[in-house]
DNA sequence: ATAATGGTGTGAAACCTTTCACGAAATATA
DNA sequence: TATATTTCGTGAAAGGTTTCACACCATTAT
C-alpha cells in the first residue's frame, strides 16, 4: 500500500468527476462545456487541489508563457528599474520572467541564449551589446537600447533627442560655454546618440564644446578628476554647462566640483542622463534628461507578444523629457516645470 | 511538400545517426556508450543543429532547473544586488532564474506561488513578508530575511549582531549619546533585530538612547525632519551618535542634519545598514553595517538546492561586518581599517 | 566446445497535456 | 414520425523526452 506522493493530474480529475480527460481539458481551456459537466469537474478539481502542469502543457502547445531578460547587470539602478518594469508589463500579459545577468561577457550571453532555446522561451528581451549575438530567428528577440540590424526590433529612449534636449535647457538656463562628458564602455548602441545629440545641438548655436570620453573598460569616475581641475582650479571657471552621459557620473562631477570649491548649480549647470530617482527618498540625484523607462519595458513586452511579426518597427524612439534636479538654475530664466 | 519547420527532436537525431532513440538519450546523459555510437550521434546533433527540449525533460522528469525569486521590488539597491547574486549563484549550478516582483502585495505573493507550482520550479527563495503564505509542502523553500516557522528554513544577516556592532563602533568612536531612527513597514522578520541589538549594546553600557521609530508605509524619510529639528537647532546637539535601520535613511539623515548646519561626522556620527556600495563609485553611501550580501544568496541556494532536506538549519545568521563611509570620524581615536 | 556472465544498444511505455475525429444525444425541419 | 442538423462529451493519438526490461553479442569460465 503506497500513498500517492506526486500531485493529481487531469487524469485523477477526470475520474473524480467521472467524465472523461477531454472534458476536463476543456474546462481548464475555457472551451464551452455543458454546465453541470463544468461543475463536477471543478468540484472535483477543487477536492483534487488540481493544478495545470505547465511543463506538460508547455510541450503539447509549444507555449510556455515565459520571457527572458537579459541584462548586463542588475546592480545598476537604471538596469533595476528596468527589470521591475519589464516583470510587471509581463506579469500583466500574465508571462514569467527569467532573469539573467551576463556581466557583458559575450560567452555568458550566448549561453544565455542557448539555455533559454531548450528552455523553449516564448520570447527573449535583451539589454546586450555583443555584436555578433546569435539567435534562433524563430525565436522573437526585442534589443532594448542597442540597434542590431533591421530584422531585429530595437526599442530606446530617443537618445540623440535627449542630448539636443539638455543642450537647449542648459542653453537657455544661460549656459555658455559647454562641456561634455562620457563615461562607459563604448557602444554601438543608441546610448552613444545622446553625446552626438548634445554636440548637434551646440554646434547649431554656436556654443563652444568640450568633449572628454572615457569610454574604456577600466576608467572609472575618478579619471575625471584631472580634466575637472585643469578647468576649474585657482578660480578658473572654464565650463558653465556640463552634459554627463550618465546621472551617476553627473552625481559624481557635482561632488568633485564641490570639492574644488565650484558651487553647483550656481558656477555651473550640469544634466545628467537616465532619470531614475533614488528610491527611497523619490528624489532625483540631479538634473537630468528623464527616460522612459516603463514605457520601454511596456513596448518592448508589447513587440515581443506581437503575434504578427511581419513588418515590425525596426527601431522605436521613445520620447524623454527634461527634470529639475538641483544642479541646474531653476526658475531663474524660467520658471521651470 | 512542406518543410519541416520545427526543430528537430531526438528521433530526428536517432534516425539521422541511424541508431536507437535511447541511445541518443544515453549520449546527452552522460551515460556511457560505444565510443563509436557516441560520435556518430554527437555528429548527427551537430549537422541538426539539435538542442534538447528541456519542457520534455522536464514533464518526464520532474525536473526543471529552474529556481524562482520573489521580492517586493528590485528597485531597491539591496534587493537588486541580492536578485544579481541569487541569479549567479543559480547560475554556477546551472540554474535558472525566474524573477517575481511582489510590490508586497499578499495577494500578488499568493499569486506567484501559485504560478511557481504550476510551472513546476524546483525550489523558490522569498522575500516575502506575507505571514499566511501557503506553499506546497513538497516545494523547496528558503526564506531571507523573514522567519516563518521552524519547518521553513531562513538566512539572514546577523541583525542582532549588527545592531550590537553598531553601538559598540559608535561607542569606541566617542559618542555617549545615541539615537536609533527607524524607517520601513513593520516586520516580523529579522530586519528588527537591529534596533534590538544596538538598544541592547548601549543598555549594556549605560549609553542613553532615544528611539524614534516610523514604520507605517506612508511615513517617508521627510518626517524625520521635525525630530532632527527638535533636537539639533538652535546650537543644540542631543545626539554625537546615530544609527539607521537603512543606509538610506542614513544618508537622508546625514543631509538634513547638513541643511541644519550640523557637522558630520564631527558633531554627530551616524552609522548606516546595508552596506551596498553605489553602484558606479564603488563607494559606501555612508558608515555602514555591511550585508555579506553574497553568502546571503550563496547560502539560500545551497540549502534550496540541498537533497537531503531534512534536518535543515531552521535559521541560519551570517556575520556582518563594519565598513567606514565617511559619516564616521576614523582613525581619531583608532586607526579604523 | 558449451554455458554462464557482463556489457551495451534497442524500442516500447510513461510523463501530462491538447487536439481532433467520432458518435451519441438533442434539437430543428419537413 | 422520420430525417437532417447541431451540440457536445469521449478517448485515442501526439508532443519529446527518460527509463527499463529485453535481446544481442562478446567474454570468460568450465
Amino acid at each position: 500500500m503506497k500513498v500517492k506522493s506526486t500531485s493529481p493530474t487531469m487524469k485523477d480529475v477526470a475520474r473524480e468527476a467521472g467524465v472523461a480527460l477531454g472534458t476536463v481539458s476543456k474546462v481548464f481551456n475555457g472551451i464551452p462545456v455543458g454546465e453541470s459537466y463544468r461543475q463536477r469537474v471543478e468540484e472535483a478539481a477543487g477536492r483534487l487541489g488540481y493544478q495545470v502542469n505547465q511543463y506538460a502543457r508547455g510541450l503539447k502547445t509549444n507555449k510556455t508563457y515565459t520571457a527572458a531578460l537579459i541584462l548586463p547587470v542588475v546592480e545598476h539602478p537604471y538596469f533595476a528599474v528596468l527589470a521591475q518594469q519589464v516583470c510587471m508589463a509581463l506579469r500583466r500579459r500574465n508571462y514569467r520572467m527569467l532573469l539573467y545577468v551576463t556581466g557583458s561577457d559575450p560567452e555568458a550571453e550566448q549561453q544565455c541564449i542557448r539555455m533559454m532555446e531548450q528552455h523553449k522561451v516564448d520570447g527573449i528581451i535583451g539589454l546586450t551589446y555583443n555584436p555578433g549575438l546569435e539567435v534562433d530567428e524563430a525565436l522573437p528577440f526585442v534589443s532594448i537600447d542597442r540597434y542590431f540590424s533591421p530584422s531585429v526590433p530595437c526599442v530606446a529612449s530617443d537618445n540623440f533627442g535627449g542630448g539636443q534636449l539638455a543642450a537647449e535647457k542648459l542653453i537657455s538656463l544661460g549656459c555658455r560655454r559647454m562641456a561634455f562628458l562620457r563615461i562607459g564602455s563604448p557602444q554601438t548602441g543608441e546610448v552613444d546618440k545622446r553625446g552626438s545629440g548634445f554636440e548637434q545641438a551646440c554646434a547649431a548655436r554656436d556654443i563652444p564644446l568640450e568633449t572628454l570620453r572615457l569610454d574604456d573598460e577600466e576608467y572609472t569616475i575618478e579619471d575625471f578628476r584631472p580634466f575637472l581641475l585643469e578647468h576649474f582650479s585657482g578660480g578658473k571657471r572654464d565650463f558653465d554647462g556640463i552634459f554627463c552621459n550618465t546621472d551617476s557620473l553627473a552625481c559624481h562631477v557635482r561632488d568633485m566640483l564641490a570639492e574644488m570649491g565650484v558651487r553647483v548649480p550656481e558656477e555651473v549647470q550640469i544634466i545628467g542622463f537616465d532619470g531614475v530617482p533614488d528610491y527611497l527618498s523619490g528624489r532625483l540625484p540631479c538634473s537630468t534628461i528623464v527616460q522612459p523607462v516603463a514605457q520601454l519595458a511596456e513596448t518592448s513586452v508589447n513587440i515581443l507578444l506581437e503575434k504578427d511579426r511581419t513588418g515590425l518597427p525596426s527601431l522605436l524612439c521613445l520620447p524623454v523629457s527634461y527634470a529639475a534636479g538641483g544642479t541646474t538654475r531653476e526658475g531663474e530664466f524660467s520658471h521651470g516645470e
